[in-house]
DNA sequence: CTCCTAGTTGAAACTCAGATGCAACTAGTA
DNA sequence: TACTAGTTGCATCTGAGTTTCAACTAGGAG
């Protein structure tokens, strides 16, 4: 089954190899454990996952090579308004930019993707004549079912 | 000259005292050195300069008074795309939320006030029925004067 | 004005994410 | 198959921010 796109095992490996990058046993476990993930990922997240396929990666190599996904614009390093502690989340940079919108009570993370906000951007980069590389939107309040809720 | 406003050396000061809080030295201090900022200051640079008015303030005097107006929505949190390390910058909570912009080369911060960023706040209340307490837009990219320098 | 106490402070020690220096290793090529 | 620039792992470091706790004090009660 020669299919021309296999995509799922690794859009992220082949947009490395595209730029001409090495890629290592390490790096690929990373990178699989990234484009994989079904929610935002801490750095320590992606070390316990990643060590599971190959228990050899060090914590060192997980950020190296997620400084070098960052730098290449593959990945999106969050905040998520450090409702617990300063460390990063990351995400395979999606096609369009979203929200991300933290309840401050129970600490669920919802998405939210809008035109407004493309459009928003755009008036940055034609007003300031600012050339926007990244860009990072993160809403802190309260969801709609704790809103509803009884006060804890 | 009673004015009805002095508002010049202390609006937080006043804030926080309307808020039932203690007045102490310390925090007075560290007041006045956010509200005439001239910059985004990290905790650090807050420290050194309330350490320049009062030598026997602690860091952890300053840690505990921001997270005391952080908490009090008197001034706001920033990243700045992590531009140097992972440190926060503070701002005293303006009446309209501004976007910071944050070139990648030359480091400097641009803020930028937009209807286009009022409504999208409003969408996301409305639309996801989300109450926003706090919101951050950081951009990160290369401003006007980067775009046409010659590359470094 | 004095006393009282809940809230605040400072000092030291701690935590934790992330970075760095360097010798050993290896992917991709000649 | 050999070579080498780039990568890895380990040990160590850094630096922001937090915790613990005894001593202190702002601001209200008397």
């Amino acid at each position: 089954m020669p299919l021309p796109e296999t995509e799922i095992p690794g859009r992220l490996q082949a947009e490395l190899m595209a730029r001409g990058l090495r890629m290592t046993r390490q790096r690929r476990t990373i990178l699989s454990v990234v484009e994989t993930a079904k929610q935002h990922l801490d750095a320590t997240q992606i070390l316990r996952k990643a060590h599971k396929i190959d228990p050899g990666i060090d914590r060192v190599t997980v950020y190296r090579t997620l400084n070098l996904l960052k730098r290449h614009g593959l990945v999106d390093e969050l905040d998520l308004m450090h409702l617990e502690g300063e460390k990063h989340y990351y995400e395979r940079h999606p096609q369009r930019d979203h929200i991300h919108m933290a309840c401050l009570r129970c600490g669920k993370i919802t998405e939210f993707e809008s035109d407004l906000f493309d459009r928003l951007k755009g008036q940055i980069q034609r007003e300031c004549q600012f050339h926007i590389v990244v860009s990072r939107l993160e809403v802190g309040g309260y969801c709609s079912q704790c809103r509803s809720a009884t006060p804890a």
